[in-house]
DNA sequence: GTAATATAGTTTCATATGTAACTAATATTA
DNA sequence: TAATATTAGTTACATATGAAACTATATTAC
């Protein structure tokens, strides 16, 4: 007489999505900790000033690209930077649908504070790890990137 | 005459807590397909079926604990998941405060539909990784989940 | 040059989420 | 054992988010 099949079991402390999801949430708090509480931005603010003092006078439809972000959530977080005065926008001479983004000198003054705080944290956060281990971290979590979203480029 | 002092760059696409964000969300999207889709689950009502198939007659605060889900996360989860006719509660013996959770046949019909997928889609995943970067991947995850938030365990 | 199509970005609306307040039951303590 | 504090879980409210519709401009096809 057959066995009754047992299924493949799924542990949700050893699966991936769950795994990569929770240590996000771990990592991201400790990092939002510095600009939300200190400086009351949000995370996607938070990215805007960081692609836009990379890239002064990027457009929003870029931002979308370089964050991740869809253009509902930079058109929020443009107009929420702009209303703290810490993001300009500036019009483009050859196309009247898109604006030139440019962070204020407020906005760079936050941003240039924010910065050696979140690398700080950063960094004491990967002391966790060998040299050789964050390198290695950082490769694998590329070849994965790729291997789950091979039609764009993750970063 | 003293050089203007350069501030530390941060680029997003090497900044850890966005590198994690995006893969995290673009693996689980993956994932998500197959639940939500189909089957028209929520992240947290795939989430509260794993640990309850995993553990039949877990209490409520039982599953926030292994799922890192919060009290109402669970607690809207969990009606959902009543209403749709996959999940029972069961009158505690000892605490009326708390209930048993239990999936129903339903429940467990599809919960059984859904796991090899899962798991198909996760070996899928990880099989652009060696076994050995594999198993490095898990370790070294661990290790920052670790040092990011040290005082629970995260998984 | 004009009609049709596409693009940049915003607004609207419906739903999801987080925080705080709440209810009910249990545990503590005096 | 009565009063107080804790715990399990839900509800209410305010805010965040995503999808679709919309506005304005630019591009393409004819």
């Amino acid at each position: 007489m057959p066995e009754k099949t047992h299924p493949a079991p799924l542990r949700l402390a050893t699966f991936l999505p769950f795994r990569l999801s929770v240590l996000s949430n771990a990592v991201s708090e400790r990092i939002a900790e510095l600009y939300d509480r200190e400086f009351g931005l949000s995370v996607w603010q938070w990215r805007v000033m960081a692609v836009t003092a990379d890239s002064p006078g990027i457009s929003a439809t870029e931002i979308g690209q370089r964050t991740q972000m869809d253009k509902v959530a930079v058109s929020r977080a443009v107009a929420g930077l702009i209303e703290m005065g810490y993001l300009e926008r500036r019009a483009s001479s050859d196309d009247a649908r898109r604006s030139n983004l440019v962070l204020t000198t407020a906005g760079t003054g936050i941003y240039e504070l924010i910065v050696p705080l979140a690398l700080a944290e950063e960094a004491q956060l990967v002391s966790a790890l060998s040299d050789k281990e964050q390198s290695e971290l950082a490769r694998l979590m590329g070849k994965l990137a790729k291997a789950a979203s091979p039609e764009r480029d993750l970063w």
